[in-house]
DNA sequence: GAAATTGCTATCATTTGTGTAGCAATAGCG
DNA sequence: CGCTATTGCTACACAAATGATAGCAATTTC
C-alpha cells in the first residue's frame, strides 16, 4: 500500500520535511483533487454524479481521492452525498479566486498561442 | 510524446472541455508544480538551486515542470536564473494565503490524529 | 588547460492514473 | 416476493507520470 494521504508533519511524495504547505501541495497536486473540491463547492453530490461532473474520472482514482480528502478532513459524507467539510469550505474560499484568474490567464495564453502560420482561430 | 502542457481551451489530462480552471488545475496538479512556484516566489534561482530547494526533485521532472510553466507563461529565465513572470506572480498572490492556512489545517490534523479512545488519563 | 558549476538528457524501475467490467447493497415497483 | 435500476465501489490490464541515478556539453574560474 504505497499510497497514503499526505499529512502535515509526515513525509509525503517526495517531501521529507512534511512542512504543512508541502503536504497540502502534495494532497492537492494529485489528479482531480482540485477538481473534486471545485465541483463539490457547488453542491453535495453522489459518487456517480461527482464522477460525471469530473468528466468521467475513473472510479478507482475518484475513490482514492475521496478517501484522501476525507482523511484530510476536507470532505465528508452527508445526506445528499459527498460534500465539503467546514475545513474544505475554508480551503475553497482561498481557491475560489483562481476561477476568475484562470480565465484572465486563458486570455493571455490565447495571445501567445495565435499561430503566425496557418491556423484559423 | 504524450506529455504536454495543459492550456486553457485545449483538452488536458482527463479534461476534454479545456475549461480554463480545469487546465489550470491540471497544470498545478502535477508533482512539484505548486512547490516550484512557491520556491520561486521567494527569489530567482538556478536550475540546481531550485532542485535542491525542492528537496532534490529529479532533474527530469524539474525540467518538465519548468518547460510547462514557461509555456504557460508563469515563469521565465532572468539574469539570476529562473523566476516567476508577472503572470506567475499574480498567481502566487492568489496562492500565498495557502501558506498560513496550511498551518491552521495542520493544527486540525494533529487534533484528529490524537487517539480518541485514550482520553481517560 | 584542468577543475568546477550549470543546465540539461538518457535510461529504467516504480508509482499513479485510465478504461472497462462487474459485483454487492439498497431502493422502488407490481 | 421477484424484477429492475441505481449507487458505491473493487478488480483488473494497460498507459502515463514520476523517481533515481548517471553522465555529458557548455560555460565559468582559476
Amino acid at each position: 500500500m504505497p499510497n497514503h494521504t499526505p499529512r502535515p508533519g509526515s513525509p509525503v511524495r517526495g517531501s521529507k520535511t512534511g512542512k504543512p504547505i508541502m503536504a497540502l501541495f502534495d494532497l492537492l497536486g494529485r489528479s482531480w483533487a482540485l477538481g473534486i473540491i471545485w465541483q463539490l463547492s457547488q453542491q453535495p453530490m453522489t459518487f456517480r454524479h461527482l464522477q460525471e461532473s469530473c468528466e468521467s474520472v475513473s472510479p478507482s482514482v475518484l475513490n482514492r481521492r475521496i478517501k484522501e480528502l476525507r482523511e484530510s478532513g476536507l470532505l465528508e459524507r452527508g445526506d445528499a452525498g459527498y460534500q465539503l467539510s467546514d475545513t474544505g469550505q475554508e480551503l475553497f474560499q482561498l481557491l475560489a479566486p483562481l476561477g476568475n484568474w484562470s480565465t484572465h490567464w486563458a486570455g493571455l495564453q490565447v495571445e501567445n498561442t495565435t499561430e503566425p502560420t496557418s491556423n484559423n482561430t
